[in-house]
DNA sequence: TCATCTAGCACCTTTGAAATGT
DNA sequence: AACATTTCAAAGGTGCTAGATG
């Protein structure tokens, strides 16, 4: 939580590779209030937090034009996925194996993501007894305002080099002295890539005695249910308020779904500072009679209110496209057993641990799954501006309903309807 | 010309199998 | 034989940077 509030506060870039690069800080999160014995499925998706590209430019980031058009919209599904209640609460959750690409070919289900655009991770916790058969019927989202990004190739800002280098083990190299021979042979008189020129000089030699790169703190904090737009910029020093540069600039498109319509049904975990004003809102209604269903960042210990938790929609794809606001709320459930048939599309770290669980998607479940309410009609989903099926991605190979493997099942959105 | 991206590098940690000890 | 601990090489995660790209 610590290290997540540093980054923040200078704002946070991701480094996004071809072949994928981990997130950094990673997510871990804790969990309380699951039926210990009921199975769940958790999994991470990243919604655009705007429409905008955005730029480095004078020590600040401004609005450099309009987003690239929506990829296709990847969940990461945690290795452990399904496990019973009580293993996910037992420690915290880390989501350290995710991988996030500009690799639009992506094979390996990294999560897709545009350069020089801004992100929100979102977390899902969903009950399902195991991953073939799963259809979504209760699951909840939680989201952290700390962890937007911008996602980039190259650092821009110098801060958030100093500091993954400060508190990466991994970049330890980087920090200790005179251990990097090549960088020293190199330094004389060569153009400077990107953020080059301000990363020039070497990080602090001091060593921040930040190793620790698990944070682990045990606050107590409510979870609040995303009711509006997230004023993520507040406390970002190095944006130029990008939400006037954003009203600058002629958004041809409306304002992203997740901020527009999923947020609204999105829980979302403030910062310590934040919570105690926060009120919790549930179409309308304030509600305060405390519950169960809790998941919080690194280890950051959270509350909630009443849980919100939306069932998928059966055969209703127009009510995918109302907006998600119209979901049904249901109280927290036990779960009835469910004849599960429908289809699991989703990214699975290759390094993980399918093995035991076999194949996380049912490629024999396609036609159901898919026309249930993965696959919208297109002009639906073009008038958003997003479609999981957009031209951009069926020149990826993956078009139709015919999928012969993970690589391909792992393109499809599982969530599309807050991708909008 | 410039901003952005790519690929390969050196350096480092993590991982897990094999070896060794109890 | 079973389990715990140590060792060590391979795998993989870092930021850096020259050159490529558009």
């Amino acid at each position: 939580m610590d290290l997540w509030m540093q980054f923040h506060q200078v704002g946070t870039e991701m480094i996004i590779t071809k072949s994928g690069r981990r997130m950094f800080p990673q997510c871990k999160v804790k969990v309380t209030g699951l039926i210990p014995y009921a199975k769940y499925l958790m999994l991470v998706d990243f919604v655009p937090m705007d429409n905008f590209r955005y730029k480095w430019n004078k020590d600040q980031w401004e609005v450099a034009g309009k987003a690239e058009p929506q990829l296709p919209c990847r969940t990461y599904i945690h290795p452990d996925s399904p496990a019973p209640g009580s293993h996910w609460m037992k420690e915290p959750v880390s989501f350290q194996k995710l991988k996030l690409t500009n690799n639009t070919l992506d094979q390996h289900g990294h999560i897709i993501l545009h350069s020089m655009h801004r992100y929100k991770p979102r977390f899902h916790i969903v009950q399902a007894d195991d991953l073939f058969s799963a259809r979504w019927s209760i699951f909840q989202m939680f989201s952290f305002p700390e962890t937007v990004f911008t996602s980039v190739t190259a650092y821009q800002n110098e801060q958030i080099t100093k500091l993954k280098i400060d508190n990466n083990p991994f970049a330890k190299g980087f920090r200790e002295h005179g251990k990097n021979t090549r960088r020293e042979g190199r330094a004389k008189g060569q153009k400077l890539s990107p953020a080059k020129g301000q990363k020039r000089k070497r990080p602090e030699e001091t060593e921040s005695g930040a190793e620790e790169s698990d944070f682990v703190k045990d606050e107590n904090v409510e979870v609040k249910e995303e009711s509006n737009s997230i004023p993520v910029s507040s406390g970002y020093p190095f944006w130029v308020s990008e939400q006037n540069s954003s009203h600058s600039i002629p958004a041809a498109s409306p304002a992203p779904a997740d901020q527009r319509e999923a947020t609204a049904r999105e829980q979302q975990v403030p910062t310590p500072s934040s919570y105690q004003t926060y009120r919790f809102h549930d179409n309308g209604d304030t509600q305060q009679a405390p519950t169960r269903d809790i998941l919080a960042l690194n280890e950051f210990r959270a509350r909630s209110h009443r849980v919100d938790i939306a069932t998928v929609p059966e055969q209703d794809s127009k009510q995918l496209s109302e907006g998600f606001t119209n979901l049904p709320t249901l109280p927290p459930p036990p779960p009835p057993p469910q004849d599960y048939t429908g289809v699991v599309n989703m990214a699975v770290d290759s390094t993980g641990k399918p093995g035991a669980r076999g194949p996380m998607y049912n490629p024999y479940s396609t036609e159901q799954g898919l026309g249930q309410w993965m696959v919208p009609s297109h002009s639906q989903y073009r008038a958003m501006s997003y479609s999981p099926f957009s031209t951009d991605y069926n020149t990826q190979g993956a078009s139709g309903h015919a999928h012969g493997n993970m690589a391909d099942w792992s393109q499809y959105p599982l969530f599309p309807y807050a991708c909008w």
